[in-house]
DNA sequence: CGGCCTCTTGACGCGCTTCAATAATAGTGG
DNA sequence: CCACTATTATTGAAGCGCGTCAAGAGGCCG
């Protein structure tokens, strides 16, 4: 009923890309196949630990294995705004390959594990595995086009639209983690949220509380379950301009 | 007087990226190095022609040599959505390599050159010039982080702004082929601006004729002259608050 | 139970969109 | 060269969605 990942992103806004990919595999299933490289080291965050800092130097990727992570964007007046959030098979710090440091800090919103791919020095993949180098190219397009797509739905929607799609693509995750796609527990704050999907903290309160009026969605702290699945669909496609005429409060 | 690309950006928001970049000296200087490889091909375009078309297989990257370009990306309903514009330096078709198919239109927003990268199959990069894969990391990496700063500029920032900033990144790019940073021709219309930015056609005319009041730029259709750098570097960093309420109409 | 934090809910104001009309420019043919 | 049309840009008025400010409710942990 709920379209997991059986079929990736098209020409439209609908599914996410796809996740389990081709590094995903290379680097969290095989052991080790090649000869040069030693086998890749893990490394375990609690909640709230930073795994990257901002500005510091580049020296490895990440490829989140367990747990969810947000990165944070903090400009020089020490605002912060979420850039994104990262679950198991997403990659963390492309950001400072062509810059040669990160930009953005990593923080793990609750206990993680990820696969550290580390570099010998910026940008320098010649110690990489074989194949590994393409794999990690089509990793980071992808993620690149996952991110303009989030980017670009966020500034086009109206805040019910952005909450919408944001739930479905939660779900979708989860499915993709191995939860159900229709039940699951937020891993972000509302203030990570909001500050995500660019509006502020009462909105997403206020727009949560609507979607559970209307049945779409029922909401017990960060608990969601969408109720109506195509009904969240139907919002997150147009402006959506039917979201708060006929209920009145 | 304006910072041209002198100081690469450093974690904020203000300049852009460097753009004259490794890959840019690989690809549009030198003419032939190594062995297996052909000298690359050009391939010119007039005002309106379409570069990539969304939804075609993958083949090849572009970089730019001269002109200008925006890629589109239209959804189901056949809603355009301008994501960006590439001049010199950029690169094109970055999109397809994850996903085995472009995302993006790329129109040419009047004569250009580009210079072609092609690819024997999807993401097989082991036919190319050897450091050319790295320096197309690098790249790549470099336009994630800009696009993501400028996507997080434009749900974050009020509209002024927006505009501001975008006047001054305009300049910028106009200071690094070889123009002026403060007296530039604008290669887009003001609808492309506006679907670019998040806003109305009528926003982006109303906040260059309230700049224009001001005596922060001087615009004559698509000629733009700044007059105050400082006054708009002022009105692109806060939220700026401080836009229309001294100035009554 | 008490303190703290996250979340919710309400009222109000403002910035942007929407709708509508006019002006300016470019492109075309006589 | 000038009139004619289509496209693009400007300007105004009205509506509303979302931000802001403020207060209250609920959950977590010592």
């Amino acid at each position: 009923m709920c379209p997991s990942t059986a079929e990736t992103s098209r020409n439209h806004l609908g599914p996410m890309i796809n996740w389990s990919s081709d590094l995903s595999d290379l680097l969290l299933g095989i052991p080790d196949r090649s000869s040069t490289i030693p086998v890749f080291t893990h490394r375990s965050v609690k909640r709230g630990q930073r795994l990257i800092h901002g500005g510091q130097e580049f020296e490895s990727l990440y490829l989140v294995n367990a747990g969810w992570f947000k990165s944070v964007y903090v400009d020089e007046s020490g605002n912060e705004q979420v850039m994104g959030f990262a679950a198991r098979g997403d990659l963390l710090g492309a950001d400072g390959i062509g810059a040669g440091y990160y930009l953005n800090e990593v923080v793990a919103l609750g206990v993680g594990d990820v696969l550290v791919v580390p570099f010998a020095s910026r940008g320098d993949f010649s110690s990489l595995r074989p194949g590994l180098e393409t794999s990690l190219l089509q990793l980071i397009s992808r993620q690149l086009v996952h991110d303009q797509l989030a980017m670009m739905a966020i500034n086009t929607m109206t805040a019910p639209a952005r909450i919408a799609r944001f739930l479905l693509a939660q779900g979708d995750r989860s499915a993709s983690v191995g939860c159900s796609a229709n039940c699951f527990e937020l891993a972000m704050s509302r203030q990570e949220i909001a500050s995500y999907l660019g509006m502020t903290i009462e909105t997403v309160s206020r727009t949560l509380t609507k979607f559970s009026q209307r049945d779409l969605i029922q909401v017990a702290q960060r608990q969601i379950d969408i109720l109506d699945h195509a009904g969240l669909q139907g919002l997150a496609s147009p402006d959506s301009a039917s979201t708060g005429s006929d209920i009145p409060g």
